[in-house]
DNA sequence: CTATCTTTGTGCACGCGTTCACAAAGACAT
DNA sequence: ATGTCTTTGTGAACGCGTGCACAAAGATAG
């Protein structure tokens, strides 16, 4: 998962589709138009729940908000259902998108399928690099930063995605709302601030797995101590690490007057120049 | 956002952290680094809530199932504070992780710098591309599928990235779940089923679009009429459609009895073959 | 030692989201 | 036309997450 959601102050919801709803109509849209391509005439809500792997009460409560489109005793009608949702969704119409920061993930984003498939359309490729300029990338030629705001004006462009380093998002995004821009796709590390009115969404994979680590380790059942309450036991594990070695040693849990000189986290960091942690997008750019 | 948990029933959170504020321990630990780096010695709430993005009152509340780690007039010894949340988020160890599918995004993931930096070690890159066997990519050789199980239990490898394309996406889950992995971190656009304890985390970029055209739909104030409402004037937009010609036309709403001849969904996806829609990662591999 | 000031930790209330369970609606058979 | 059977749509209860607001805790000055 990408990962939740940024700003907008909760009673965002325009007409009364609840977010939570709006956030698994994608879901549905996919297993629908899964059904549509086999000639599946209708599905039940149960069979359409287990597809989209959720709950099938959640999914009729879902399909309330948009109306009353299924039939009792039969189901929902796959056709009429895959229009309902791509429409609520604003997938009948064209969007242009641009792709601010070809490195390894915007060439990967570029050359998404999905794309245009569901609507969307790459109107522009932008990289800070003049070296990449020209350059075609998924069949497009990757246009210099300062190309961005003409691009922007002359395509209509309102949904913009930046996979730049962190140190770049924040000025970038500003380019882009000042350019027109409303939504943002945020593949950088870093909490961009937008205007009122403006959305952030935020996919960033190092926080996935941090996620799924801690899962693991309560799976393991191997918690380590609670830090303070076994003071004697507690470097074994991180003095001798080699590889394993972590990145942070425990300091002491006293508080007062401790200078960073006594801070152990300096001498952490296998290689890395500090600073330059998470210094790229989750999925980095070359 | 990614996209949401998956699986796992409510209940999950082992001793009481909930798993909102799991969610965000990786973004507290972010901006904690950061101060870290710059050597700030202690952070109020208040800062340590706007360089995270989140409500100062969320973020004490976050830090209190942690344990009692502030002091009242001072605030949070950075040190110490990233210790704790490294600690509990299971990074003070070493997480060996197997990436499957060296597509365009495996590759951009295989380099991603935050890996290593965070406890996570990239132990072995696979793909069922025998061309790709042997090639190196940031640093380590491909290797082919068939090194999967071996690699899996040499390493002691218990979490899974999915790069692959849809189709290949359930049966690498399946042979990760056999051969010991019990966390996936999936991009794949698919529903993976998983046997009960193995945690599935899903990103799709795919979604994360859609999700932000519904709501740039709604900002602009257009949201196409009722659908139903208007029964004779609707086909208008699909039927002249070039580029903006949308994936699906509006079926009749009456349901009885269509079969998929009738179905206008044949008649769409503009070049793509049917089936390929959303076969492949959102970032997609070459 | 006392007073003042800052900032944490949390009790409480509210709202959103999920789930259950069932009545209403329609299909289908007789 | 009537009855049965399937499946939707939703009222209501519950639980989690959020945010307010304040008391308790400690630092700091005098």
């Amino acid at each position: 998962m990408a990962t939740g959601r940024n700003h907008r102050p909760a009673t965002s919801r325009s007409r009364g589709i609840p977010d939570a709803t709006v956030a698994r109509l994608p879901l549905y849209l996919r297993a629908l138009t899964a059904l549509s391509e086999r000639s599946v005439p209708t599905v039940s809500s149960e069979e359409l729940a287990s597809a989209a792997g959720v709950n099938s009460a959640k999914l009729r409560k879902d399909f309330s908000y948009l109306g009353s489109y299924g039939t009792r005793g039969v189901g929902y009608d796959v056709e009429y259902l895959v229009y309902q949702i791509s429409r609520e969704l604003g997938l009948t119409q064209d969007w242009p998108v641009v792709i601010v920061g070809i490195g390894n993930l915007g060439a990967a984003l570029a050359n998404y399928g999905g794309f245009a498939s569901r609507g969307f359309r790459v109107a522009a490729l932008i990289d800070a690099d003049p070296a990449m300029a020209g350059k075609p990338v998924a069949g497009i030629a990757v246009q210099h930063s300062d190309e961005l705001e003409r691009v922007i004006e002359e395509n209509g462009v309102s949904i913009g995605v930046i996979a730049t380093p962190a140190a770049s998002a924040q000025p970038v995004a500003d380019r882009l709302v000042a350019a027109g821009v409303t939504s943002i796709l945020n593949f950088a590390p870093t909490v961009l601030s937008v205007p009122e009115g403006v959305d952030v969404r935020k996919v960033d994979l190092s926080i996935e797995l941090q996620i799924l680590a801690f899962h693991e380790q309560r799976k393991s059942g191997e918690l380590p101590d609670d830090g303070r309450a076994v003071p004697g036991t507690d470097i074994g594990e991180d003095a001798g690490g080699g590889v394993t070695g972590s990145p942070v040693a425990p300091p002491a849990a006293s508080v007062t007057k401790r200078t960073a000189s006594a801070a152990p986290a300096a001498t952490d960091r296998r290689g890395d120049e500090p600073g330059n942690d998470g210094d790229l997008p989750a999925v980095m750019p070359a």
